[in-house]
DNA sequence: CGAAATATTGCGTAATCCGCAATATAATGC
DNA sequence: GCATTATATTGCGGATTACGCAATATTTCG
């Protein structure tokens, strides 16, 4: 065991190849998906096109739902990283502002819109979105507890502004979505704006909460 | 084609049976659940103790984490009509934070926490939920928009009240459910206190939009 | 190159979803 | 109450899916 078995941290050559797979087998599921519509979609299809066998699909993804929205969840994924590298100084409020817009800086491309119109009007893969969503949500309260020194597990503010500002990006999505006049960055800077954060999760909630500096990302 | 096609309004003993049979499956689902885990709940199971084929039960429920979570959104759809009624003269932050602590006046029963708790515990079960979820956030925001005169067609401020409504409560059920240690109805209360809805959808964003009032209940 | 780790694949089993048609039960008109 | 009609229940069958297991192929590392 003189292997490093915790990560070949960058990307190794199969690393690669597994997230290439990935963005593939999502790519064409959402195509299929949107020439035929969802429930039209067979695994089998998906896996033929991309060349693979329908037991390997199901190595990447446990149903063709989560295929289909794959992808869409990418950019929220960003998010923690990107508030995590916002000044300490700025206020909780600003800080989520900024994170907000920086995600959506620059204009989605179609196949995002695509998805995204298709996951709105579609139960079964807005279920498999919500999945998402709550991980992030959690991840997102950790966050907001480590910038504001509230303890996400003995107050509710965290966990609040966190399920929030999730709400609020997605309102401004789906609002954008509807009535495309305005860049989907203007929207959520609107939105963002009508959230007063600092009332949600106040400094006054802040007790002896000191998380362990140490823990987060090992770069 | 004399007769009344349009519903068999209050409730005939069909309609009757059909809603019993419906609470008896969930709850036998639900009790599975919680005995054995949601993977090892069987549809079969579920109608066996019910006395019914499993045919029928999927002429009940589209699978068994549907069956399981029934019943978490009772509640929830009952949320419009608490606010409907709501006084018009009450400003709209108010109207919700009464209608939000109506709706847990009486404190959740056994079968409902252990429900909520399974609901979060497991994927599946949250996006069941979520599908649920998102329905009656559009009633509400469609509800707020009445209230405000605001129409969520043209404007995102219904849409975001609502959504931040839901989210709150969610937050709070979910905050009750970790600390067991206040009144769910305290928790929802403090926690609508953070929320400042008059500036998430002010009156100033009042347009020209007036709802047919003749639209809705038709009693 | 050789060995170990990992990925791909085929196969089999269990479970599910759902349309269809037959049967049983309830609701309505007379 | 009885006949008719509407609705509910059920069995059957086909299509799809989830997933463990073991065999095979590929990649990685020494």
């Amino acid at each position: 065991m003189s292997r490093m078995n915790v990560e070949p941290s960058p990307v190794g050559l199969r690393e690669r190849k597994k997230r290439a797979m990935r963005a593939r087998l999502s790519k064409i599921a959402l195509r299929i998906a949107l020439e035929r519509g969802v429930s039209q979609v067979r695994i089998e299809d998906i896996a033929f096109e991309a060349d693979v066998s329908p037991r390997t699909f199901n190595n990447y993804f446990s149903g063709k739902e989560a295929a289909i929205v794959s992808g869409a969840t990418i950019r929220a994924e960003d998010f923690c990283e990107i508030l995590s590298k916002m000044p300490a100084e700025l206020p909780l409020n600003d800080a989520l502002r900024a994170t907000a817009i920086e995600l959506f800086t620059e204009e989605p491309d179609r196949d995002w819109i695509a998805r995204a119109r298709l996951i709105r009007s579609e139960p079964s893969l807005f279920a498999e979105a919500a999945k998402a969503d709550r991980s992030i949500e959690r991840s997102l309260a950790t966050e907001i507890g480590q910038r504001t020194g509230i303890d996400p597990a003995s107050h509710f503010a965290p966990r609040l502004a966190a399920a929030v500002m999730i709400s609020a990006i997605h309102v401004a999505v789906e609002f954008w979505l509807d009535s495309r006049d305005t860049p989907l960055r203007e929207i959520v800077g609107q939105i963002m704006a009508r959230l007063h954060v600092e009332d949600i999760a106040p400094a006054e909630d802040r007790k002896d909460y000191h998380q362990a500096s140490s823990v987060r990302g090992t770069p």
